[in-house]
DNA sequence: GTAAGTGGTTTTAATTTGAAACCATACGCG
DNA sequence: CGCGTATGGTTTCAAATTAAAACCACTTAC
């Protein structure tokens, strides 16, 4: 049922996340859940996508633990869906996708969307990755180190 | 051939990005174009895809502007596949699934790879959007605010 | 010239997707 | 109560996608 990218690779930091997320609907549904659905209806209302479909989806990120399944809250019996914590840690995630769309997805006088500072009404800044030092890191900035966390077992 | 989510939905800033890279290959394919891979076999070889599969992504990237192929430089008489700037604008996404991956995908004790400052060798700092006056900002902190780009046709 | 390496395409089967139909429960209300 | 409607799914089935494997073309090595 769950897909799985079966390779030695799967575990390389970027295809685990993938392989939870990796797929056209659910990043929809998790942004559509930061607006604040819960619902299983507003979410198929608002995607369009089959309600079969939808419910895979969601079956899938409650088994990653991306989304929870909880009783009610305005009284009906049926559930609703919320972001856990690993959910809302996709938030970065999300901005990053949609600053990359506004930059090369929307001819420049096309209507589109922007992204404000609730309270200033301004755009907000373009994400960066910055060193410790606080140096804006490009691609070739950067480098994959392995790490073994330092745990109590560190006697030999 | 190529994937469509058909909905009105699909210009909201979000989906039309996913449209291009909404799948579970297509972004490991870009990092390891970050990562210098260029040719078809390497992809192939590091990816484990089927060939069939990673030709019709790379059609795929190349007809969304994400990568191009360019006609040699070893002077094989093969192709290489290079990103483009668009492609190049996926560093901020790539490196957000990466720290997502690393803050929830592992156990404390596993085993796994850190993205590091090259220079320094200390590891980056985590992505986070901030307004314009810096502030660090959250979901709760943003909303989408519909834009016409002030265009020289402005006068009406 | 023949074998092996690279870069694909074609063929075919298995899996996934999606539309529509179906079903079950709850609610509104005359 | 009895009936229509809304919600939240599951099931069914056809169509599209994916994936493995076979095949093919061209080039280089020997």
């Amino acid at each position: 049922m769950v897909k799985r990218i079966s390779h030695k690779n799967s575990s390389c930091g970027v295809a685990r996340p993938l392989d939870a997320i990796g797929d056209g609907w659910t990043l929809l549904i998790v942004r559509d859940a930061f607006d604040g659905l819960r619902r299983f209806g507003e979410f198929q209302k608002s995607l369009g996508l089959a309600k079969n479909i939808l419910a895979a989806r969601l079956r899938n990120l409650i088994a990653h633990g991306i989304m929870d399944a909880v009783p009610a809250s305005d009284g009906s019996p049926y559930q609703e869906y919320v972001l856990t914590k690993k959910g809302r840690g996709l938030f970065p995630l999300l901005v990053a996708i949609r600053q990359w769309g506004e930059d090369f997805f929307f001819e420049p006088d096309e209507a589109h969307v922007l992204l404000v500072d609730r309270m200033r009404g301004l755009p907000v800044q373009k994400l960066e990755l910055r060193s410790q030092d606080g140096r804006v890191l490009g691609p070739e900035d950067t480098v994959v180190h392995p790490v073994r966390e330092p745990t109590a077992s560190e006697e030999k």
